[in-house]
DNA sequence: GTGAAAGCGCTAACAT
DNA sequence: ATGTTAGCGCTTTCAC
């Protein structure tokens, strides 16, 4: 533990250069419109005091933070294990650092840890949030509506199409559905008649739409080919041993997304299946570290999550900066979508 | 992006109830000293209103965040690779929730993010910091001291012992070189005589302690049996690699960590290595999805990351508790030093 | 038990 | 160009 020694304030500093706390301010907030010797004397006295505008009272009247919020809503395990938010926050960080803004995580876990953020968005600690991984049930919307901070969620929101509000939400997200359709119909293009589907959670949009992608192609599959997984390697393994066990004659698996494929993978090796001359196997994601390093290479959808990650920043940010401007329906577009690509690698 | 309502304040609530601010404000503290039907007016004003405090006044008055910043000197793809920084988090999230405090990241990859997060700690936004993965030339805990927030390193911070100072450092670390003197030991009792190993990013202290250890049980090695590497797999593999060559003969292999064993592991195998019995294999953290999953399984010492955490807030905690009583050299620990065990499986 | 009033440290009009 | 002043929204003595 580090002394903590009560710090300096605007006062100290102006009572040391003689000058008056206006005067302060202005030089520690750029120091425009004041003359260089009083600058000068001014910095000097901030230097030997060791002076740091507290926040609080700056917030206070000027009701900016120069900080925004990343909400998670998974348990630290799955955040930490899954690249897909190491590279989305990637994306943030460098949108965000370059307005010099400042990154704050907000892990939620539980129902606790909900009440905690929404009381910490609420509070007035961030100019804004940026909120992940939402889920159907998810009380964080209405937390963050209640806490009136302007958000954009990555991946659409689960609750309706957004119109639901005067204002709809803004959230940045890729072709879930379409990558999905173009993932199942190359299946289908190599000749394979048996696709199964491992699909996500289904209590989030993106593997709803991915499940709706592969639906879109195979009309009428038999249903025993649709599997729940999780988004994890491990519900990737339990969802393909299942998927073996119903439809010994599987010769084609979507996964949706490539940590489940790689799950989905060991599995069918172990049983000694041929990826891909038995089963043809598609992930999502383009995750390198995952889709490069298996054996044979992942066929996988390509997102770009960085640039989603760098585009919610922005659309935060221009957001921010367009307050009390007249948000005409036209001004804010209510969801971005990327677009997705197929990559052919090995296993498809 | 949703509406910004400027937000009720104690003042709206007050009219609203009939009552003063202060009624207002002590209800809203918990209602001590309110009698009961003014606190239900008083509640449901609130209520109606959705008033939430805001924390910039509060703070302001108070001195008080009721937050914690924790500082990960790491860049992200590296943070969210690494499960040792999740299973941290989980642990120092835990007690903080505890105390109803909430937990605010900061990841610092590069030089300009250091000085922001030192304007941020310096800023008065949190009450204390837990600090991670310092690296030798870290301006970091320099900005730390001058910010004046209580802070508990997460393992022994690099700059000497702590003694440069009238508070010393408050850390909490496992017992590094006593591990990896066990580790080498268990190596040496299995019979073997060419021990090498791969270290960790010499520019942390872990990794310097733990290489420390096997040096103390090697006494005279040879020097082309230690190789460095970086904590990752990737690290390990290359590691690996570069040490077969130097050294065909090796017969025993310590990884500074299971991240890097888990590299050195693939290429030894990939090199038709068979381990334990041409090469053991010890790793070091028992970083359980990794050392299980490996094979075979890794021998590995344990450390408990995730207490490691809990106490790391709980020492931050507690130190803030006691702010203003006098601070005696024996009030707080400068060090704790957890202890570490050798877990065997099959691998050495 | 409750209210009135004084600030916490800062910025932003407004004077000069 | 610089100083003066009035709050930002809250907690906390201090009277009543």
């Amino acid at each position: 533990m580090t002394e903590t020694a009560s710090r300096p304030t605007l006062e100290a500093v102006a009572a040391r250069a003689g000058v008056s706390r206006a005067t302060v301010s202005r030089v520690v907030n750029g120091g425009d419109g004041v003359r260089e010797p009083l600058v000068a004397r001014v910095r000097r006295a901030v230097e030997e005091l060791g002076y740091v505008p507290n926040q609080a009272a700056r917030s206070l009247v000027t009701k900016r933070h120069d900080a925004v919020a990343v909400v998670i809503a998974e348990p630290e395990t799955r955040v930490f294990a899954d690249p897909f938010f190491a590279l989305q926050l990637r994306g943030i960080s460098k949108e965000l650092t370059a307005h010099d803004c400042q990154l704050v995580l907000l892990l939620t876990e539980g129902r606790d840890d909900h009440a905690r953020v929404g009381r910490y968005l609420a509070g007035g600690h961030v100019d804004g949030a940026l909120v992940f991984s939402l889920h159907l049930d998810d009380p964080l919307p209405g937390l963050i509506r209640g806490a009136g901070v302007p958000t954009v969620f990555g991946g659409r929101p689960g609750w309706g199409d957004g119109t639901r509000d005067a204002a709809p939400a803004v959230y940045v997200d890729c072709d879930n559905r379409g990558g999905a359709r173009a993932a199942v119909r190359h299946l289908v293009g190599l000749g394979r008649t048996r696709v199964a589907h491992l699909t996500g959670p289904l209590d989030q949009t993106s593997a709803v739409d991915r499940l709706d992608g592969f639906r879109d192609v195979m009309v009428d599959a038999d249903p025993r080919l649709v599997v729940q997984g999780d988004f994890t390697p491990a519900g990737g393994e339990r969802a393909m041993r299942e998927l073996l066990e119903r439809c010994p004659d599987v010769d084609a698996v979507f996964a949706a997304n490539d940590l489940s494929a790689s799950g989905a993978l060991r599995v069918l090796r172990e049983q000694g299946r041929r990826v891909p001359e038995d089963v043809a196997l598609i992930g999502f994601d383009d995750m390198l570290p995952v889709a490069e390093q298996t054996d044979p290479p992942l066929t996988t959808v390509r997102q770009d999550i960085e640039e989603m990650g760098r585009l919610m920043a922005r659309l935060l940010l221009s957001g921010l900066d367009r307050r009390g401007e007249a948000a005409g329906p036209a001004g804010t577009p209510a969801g971005v979508v990327l677009p997705t690509t197929l990559v052919r690698r090995a296993s498809a």
